[in-house]
DNA sequence: AAATAGTTTGGAGGCATTCTAAACTATTGA
DNA sequence: TCAATAGTTTAGAATGCCTCCAAACTATTT
């Protein structure tokens, strides 16, 4: 994907969402979006702008994060108290949670079903299921 | 279930954890599984606490449920963030999250089964797998 | 280019949780 | 029975993640 590319595609998704591409959100969608899916905690990712020379402060890393889940280009997981992941798959899928290193690894939707899912209580529709598969190291 | 009987089950079940059974701890395991399963946070439990007259620190609140859960009688459940429940139902079973209220509704095992979990990675082997089945109002 | 609407910022504030070290209590063993 | 000990509880301080605030700034509209 040449950079050229996302880059004024990334500009595009942010309109579509109303939300101004500005110098910041740029870089961070950049940082975010820029290769491969991640998982990361707002604090990851503010560190990863200051490394880069990205001037960005923290409520901004929070706004953004809450601004690009809100328009579908994050999805939120929460897999241990007092820390959000933000992963960049937004397609349906499920995850391995590492207890001992707090890593995620995507599980792609084919690869894990849920079968015979109970009706939502009466008055609600489901939004999402999440299926968090969490794992050991075998010597523990 | 009569109380004296649960009482010294309850006795019972704290020795086999390692725990000594005192005052605070016998008092909160009482809020806990004197009833049916619920799911309720450490403020809610010391609230509970408070108000049925036990004296119990914050502190002691939040050692007891940990050294619960470490023991096999509570379940820790993470969905959302900045917040933690305790699950007094230990057994094989999902939720429900109602994202509206932030109560959480059992999913008895057999009526939700994962299909195909994959393998984990090298080297790890599941402790567990937990589904959460988000759910909004029908008019959001 | 001015008006406006939206964005960013540092720092203060908030909330759930953990830590600390001193006081206390259950258990053990003489 | 009573010390010695090991384990528990506690208030309050501290931490960590996150949100709020109001002022400065920037993109967009007119």
């Amino acid at each position: 994907m040449a950079r050229e590319r996302s880059y004024s595609a990334l500009i595009a998704r942010l309109k579509a969402g109303g939300l101004r591409p500005t110098r910041q959100r740029l870089a961070l969608a950049r940082l975010l979006f820029d290769g491969e899916d991640r998982h990361l905690t707002a604090e990851q990712l503010h560190s990863e702008a200051l490394e880069a020379d990205v001037a960005v402060s923290v409520a901004t890393v929070y706004n953004t994060l809450h601004q690009f889940t809100k328009v579908g280009l994050l999805r939120e997981v929460v897999v241990e108290p007092g820390r959000s992941y933000f992963d960049t798959n937004v397609d349906d899928h499920h995850h391995f949670y590492f207890e001992s290193s707090g890593d995620l690894q995507d599980i792609p939707s084919d690869r894990l079903q849920v079968a015979e899912l109970p009706d939502p209580p009466e008055g609600t529709h489901i939004s999402r299921v999440d299926v968090v598969v969490r794992v050991q190291d075998s010597d523990s």
